[in-house]
DNA sequence: AATCAATACATAAGTGAATTATGTATAAAG
DNA sequence: CTTTATACATAATTCACTTATGTATTGATT
């Protein structure tokens, strides 16, 4: 794991993507799947994870159904069609950020 | 300006690698100089900045020099050859964030 | 059968890097 | 002569996160 300081500001735009390209997800699924993406580089806490989800919801950017697999329970979260709009912005502004830090700190990323 | 939650744990490594490019320089001057590199995007805050070059030099990371221009006193700050060492690691946290995060975000950044 | 690790949710307390606010003072511009 | 820019500094506050704690089910290990 790199500087954890860096994540500050992207868990939003983290879950909303991987939301966006994995479709309905519970939220242990998205920790895992984002540790695998990342190769384990990024590991989502649970008291960060789970108020952001709640907050996303109450915002309406994300709607849940909850399924019962056995005597445990998932609350599956998918986007809104608002939530999808909130993607592209997260993103673009996220690759925006990038390209300003790329001319500030004088390297070419990639 | 875009989010400026995504800036957050960015703020060492701006002015560790401004003061590796430009050399000797003093807090306002470098505040003017990220604004330029960033398209007025970035505007660092004195708030934030001194205490951060406070800190880097009581590790020593910067060494001072106080100069007098007319009355006005200006402090100017370099790298030490401790400080050359951090730049890099800090460029290179943050190039490997870049690629974790364009893994997880699913996009090329360019 | 018992214990540990993984799965799955949730929330409260504490931290720390930032913002915001305030203060001092000189120089230049209008 | 008053506003804006230059130049430093620090204290109070904020808020997104980490850390800690709690509950409960499922699967693996001894």
């Amino acid at each position: 794991m790199h500087s954890p300081e860096l994540l500050k500001g992207t868990l939003q735009t983290i879950v909303l993507k991987v939301l966006k390209d994995h479709g309905r997800m519970y939220g242990y699924e998205i920790t895992q799947r984002v540790k695998e993406l990342s190769d384990e580089r990024i590991m989502l806490t649970e008291g960060a994870l789970y108020p952001a989800l709640h907050k996303l919801e109450a915002e309406g950017m994300l709607k849940t159904e909850t399924e019962t697999i056995g005597k445990r329970v998932r609350k599956y979260y998918s986007l809104t069609p608002q939530g999808r709009n909130l993607v592209k912005e997260r993103v673009s502004e996220f690759i925006d950020f990038i390209q300003t830090m790329g001319n500030v700190l004088q390297v070419s990323l990639r």
